[in-house]
DNA sequence: ACCCCGATCGTA
DNA sequence: ACGATCGGGGTT
């Protein structure tokens, strides 16, 4: 079991949503597998950052390592994982995992997700990869490296073609 | 001050 | 397939 560093955040977005897959996040009590991630850079229509920096999506400029939490449709909180370097506006949305701890639960869905493991936005611009961080927030590699699909991302409307969603 | 829309979810 | 629900961001 070996905790992720700060350089595998660096890597380029689509990769580092691939690689996530399989991996173990822990959040305060909870254990839960990476069953489901999207891709967004900052290069792409779809993504919140692709439109400059505002007060919402500033955690995504961040460097790699930090958590982008947004509030959607009134009701619903979604985590990304910010990848890259800094001013760079891109993250990997989390929207699927499987919980193994306390209680095993399969949580299909980023708002389903948000909401039971009791992510809302005091998570965002939080930075996991410092040290003093790693107890409240942290992916590890156990080892498992699942087989898994691309598909079209959920719920977007523009460049709704490419293949950034991967899922088990 | 106003308007519109959104990386969703639950139900039909 | 559709309505609930509301904060943020752009515009006036």
């Amino acid at each position: 079991m070996k905790k992720l560093e700060r350089k595998f955040f660096l890597q380029n977005t689509d990769e580092v949503a691939k690689q996530l897959i399989g991996k173990l996040i822990v959040i305060g009590k909870f254990k839960a597998i990476i069953t489901e991630t999207e891709s967004y850079h900052g290069d792409d229509p779809a993504s919140h950052g692709s439109r400059g920096k505002t007060k919402g999506n500033e955690a995504m400029f961040l460097r790699g390592g930090h958590l982008y939490v947004y509030l959607i449709y009134g009701m619903y909180f979604c985590l990304n994982v910010v990848t890259e370097s800094s001013d760079y506006p891109a993250a990997v949305l989390i929207r699927g995992v499987k919980v193994i701890e306390p209680e095993k639960k399969l949580l299909d869905g980023p708002g389903k997700l948000c909401r039971y493991l009791a992510i809302d936005k005091k998570f965002d611009r939080f930075d996991f990869c410092a040290q003093k961080n790693s107890k409240k927030f942290s992916i590890f590699d156990i080892g498992l490296k699942p087989e898994f699909c691309a598909t079209k991302r959920i719920g977007i409307s523009k460049n709704k073609n490419a293949l950034l969603r991967f899922l088990i």
